[in-house]
DNA sequence: TTAATCTTGACTATTTTGCTCGGATTACTA
DNA sequence: TAGTAATCCGAGCAAAATAGTCAAGATTAA
């Protein structure tokens, strides 16, 4: 789960299209890139890019042609954030212990220490931008909280600590 | 808040030293930047940058000379990991709603309908590593689990809660 | 037919990142 | 007092990632 500024965009832009795609009565008028790019000062062209990965996530849906654009063929209230993050950018390595490769496990206790870290904060990150749908931004709900619960371990002690605190 | 491989560096780097740093009846015999970078294959200078920043935040102190050497200044599980993070990675600007630019939020809404969304992220990244001491990575502590909890909404119109996760 | 629009891939410029180099300073040791 | 091992500091650099552009084509409504 990478957090750039593609992201920020892809949201910014999806935002505008579910505000500006109109469907009356079965009938999709779709939003041209153009008007979302002078809408949002966003390059038309980078939006492009943008659009042409969240067609292929199935995010949205495009028509071609004169008067053609793009519309959202998912609701905004059934569509996360997480969604739209993981369709724009790829999903970063966040620790590599490959086990075939050299930089691997093998040895370099410290390194293992801090994977379950690195993992946690990964799912952390995503259970936060899975629990918030577009329509929540839309309508300003207000976002949620993390509350961390740590799990009790077995091995529970007051620890090996050397340092007088 | 930035994620790097700085960031895990220095994680794995203060988990070594943490492990290695004696201090026996008040008197402290440091770690030598060389020590740590051959048992964690990681470069001596490359080391000295980020122990620099440490020192720099107050969470390692030094001795310089001969025998000389770094420790750390706070007790291994009164670290946080937020805090090593903040040393050695620049905070970012997570989004740049500044009034006084040109790319602020007038009128651009769709910009400033995502900022909280942002924020909310951040918030939820630095409750998760402000959460986990350095004596946890080390002790290996089952890492927390991010549990979201969604203030309700006077405005509140499509119903509770739609992804649980 | 035509103009608007999507589609695609390659390309460029800029920034960030990870890391190195060289040298100066400090303090211990013999 | 000389030698040595360590921290300190700033500049610099190559590779990767990022942000954005360009150009040529395909499709379709008007």
């Amino acid at each position: 789960m990478k957090l750039s500024t593609k992201a920020r965009y892809a949201v910014i832009a999806l935002v505008d299209l579910a505000q500006h795609d109109k469907r009356i009565d079965g009938k999709i008028k779709p939003c041209s890139l153009l008007d979302i790019s002078q809408r949002q000062s966003l390059s038309q062209q980078y939006l492009e890019q943008l659009f042409s990965k969240l067609r292929r996530a199935g995010i949205v849906e495009s028509m071609r042609g004169q008067s053609g654009g793009y519309f959202l063929s998912i609701s905004p209230n059934e569509l996360s954030i997480s969604q739209i993050v993981n369709a724009v950018d790829e999903p970063i390595k966040s620790t590599k212990c490959d086990p075939a490769s050299d930089l691997g496990c093998q040895g370099k206790q410290s390194k293992c220490l801090a994977h379950s870290l690195w993992m946690g904060l990964e799912n952390s990150i995503h259970a936060y931008l899975a629990s918030i749908t577009l329509n929540d931004v839309i309508t300003q709900r207000p976002m949620p909280l993390a509350v961390m619960t740590r799990p009790l371990n077995i091995n529970e002690q007051e620890g090996p600590i050397r340092h007088a605190s």
